[in-house]
DNA sequence: CAACAAATTGGAATGGTTCTAAGGTGCAAG
DNA sequence: CTTGCACCTTAGAACCATTCCAATTTGTTG
């Protein structure tokens, strides 16, 4: 099982494997992740949560959702100052960021783009991660 | 003159394009970011400034940053979710955010490589603008 | 100078996120 | 079992960078 799959039951072992609790709550907000895979911010989990779970409160869905960017099942991305959004995809993607809709779309990047991306580091900088975003206009889906 | 230059002349005519005015605190703020090529929030603009222009305001300091990102003469940057950090290098760059000691440093792209970079986007993609970000250990100078 | 627009100012408001303190939940040792 | 204890959830307060607002100041134009 690689790390790039996501199912709801890989929730229960990552959980597992941080020595953490698999609990309703978090189970939730995963699938709510997982059901409809576009970015959300924690108002909008909220939301689409409380359908399932009528009594859950805003600090849980901030506290869960931390919990899943640490187990590495969601990123977190962020626009300038707007609320963070999260993303379930797992496979290295760049984002780009519609500026008419407000929409954001994964952009896929090809093998080695970002070895190569990094290769412009001077030595003595040690990248650990790399971000990519776009902004711009989409073409709507027709 | 190209759009690369940054000299603090290049303000009063920048602000004329534009249809406003050259006041001392938009001079003053856009000298002293141009003095120490940092990458300072609004708070460090606001102490540094106030050595010259005793009763400036924060408001004020939020104001020019603003005007002179408007007018190209400056780039806001950020991470995550932490305070708006202003960049007077005009040069296409991307960001490195040493996650040891919190410093930002600019990295240069070489010649095509946003072009490269934007060779990832499908076809209905128009991107206005690309960032990258890395994040990671960077050498102390020594 | 008078009129008007542009800019600055201090302080209040905003809004996403984090903190706090109080209960709830569930495995684990006895 | 049942008690202990760590983990988790919860509501609401606090936080803090930024924006808004209304009042004043500044500068330009007629
Ligand atoms: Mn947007
Ligand atoms: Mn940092
Ligand atoms: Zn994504
Ligand atoms: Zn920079």
């Amino acid at each position: 099982m690689s790390t790039l799959t996501s199912t709801p039951d890989a929730l229960a072992q990552r959980l597992a494997d941080s020595g953490l609790r698999s609990t309703p709550q978090r189970e939730v907000i995963y699938d709510v992740l997982l059901k409809k895979r576009d970015h959300p911010t924690a108002d909008e989990v909220f939301a689409r949560v409380k359908s399932e779970l009528p009594t859950i409160s805003l600090a849980t869905v901030y506290n869960c959702l931390e919990t899943l960017v640490q187990c590495n099942l969601v990123r977190a991305v962020n626009f300038e100052r707007g609320p963070t959004l999260y993303c379930p995809n797992l496979r290295p993607h760049a984002h780009f960021h519609d500026e008419q809709t407000g929409a954001t779309h994964d952009i896929d990047l090809p093998e080695g783009l970002l070895a190569q991306v990094t290769t412009i580091l001077p030595q003595g900088y040690d990248a650990k991660s790399v971000e990519i975003i776009f902004r711009g206009k989409a073409q709507s889906a027709r």
